[in-house]
DNA sequence: TCTTGACTTGGAGTGTACTCCAAGTTGTAT
DNA sequence: ATACAACTTGGAGTACACTCCAAGTCAAGA
């Protein structure tokens, strides 16, 4: 990862270093995702390292399947404060759990490839062996 | 997974042993992922086993992330028969390694989770340490 | 025969997450 | 001074993958 300086004054270098599009930001911002930020005189938006950092943070759970949604809740549970911890703990624990369970259906389906790949090589090797794998797909 | 009986003749037998609905099911049938299923004299679906079996892989695809249009590709070289092989092999095998990206991608996330939550819980054992992580949601 | 329910069709509507646009303002280089 | 790029806003449009609906047909049981 590219390292993030203290500050950038320009929505175009948040992108940059966050990987999101400056669009992106701007909605995330109007949904209320990311909270208002902070203008230049001209009206420009800037950012801190701090919260170029939050955004990449939101960059990999939205990655590894969490909604919007659920983010924006996070975000106002972490706004309200450390009464909040234990509450943020557990939805990290869940949000862990879910990505185990994709884990694991990713690796099924690896497997599932691998068997597909191997009957087509045979069929390759020996074409008179097609009429045995009637599995859609699969032969 | 539930064992698939030789064929079924309906639309909603079939949703019930491939996990798609029967909306899906009609809507993939429209799009042209599914080819034009069997009709009874009253027009109803029937579908054998082996196309069951053809459409549980769809969803184990689309599952790992390949779109409809890109599975419509896969089925196309499919029905041009065993020209397609070496192609469809490579599609499988490209495939597979987007399926390897996202797995490690998963399991970089699920480190910073544990790393995220060990401050909050470090934090919840001494609250004075909360200045210490000012990177936001961290702390 | 009549009702009930499962099915058919084409087409409209939905949710999520952007992505683009028009009109206007500001900052920098020549 | 003027051009030009980068930014601002609110709002409209898009892509994907469904999901629902209305109107009609068909099969089986009371």
């Amino acid at each position: 990862m590219i390292d993030i300086p203290e500050t950038v004054s320009s929505i175009k270098q948040a992108a940059e270093f966050t990987g999101l599009s400056e669009d992106t930001i701007r909605y995330y911002e109007k949904i209320g995702l990311l909270p208002y930020a902070d203008r230049k005189a001209s009206g420009h938006r800037t950012y801190s390292k701090h919260q170029l950092e939050g955004m990449v943070f939101l960059t990999r759970l939205k990655a590894t399947g969490m909604t919007l949604e659920e983010m924006k809740h996070f975000r106002k549970l972490y706004e309200r404060g450390e009464a909040s911890l234990p509450q943020r703990v557990s939805i990290l624990i869940e949000h862990k759990n879910r990505i185990q369970n994709e884990i694991d259906r990713l690796l099924e389906t690896q497997r599932i490839i691998d068997y597909k790949i191997d009957n087509y090589n045979e069929v390759l090797v020996n074409p008179d062996l097609n009429k045995k794998w009637k599995s859609p797909f699969a032969d």
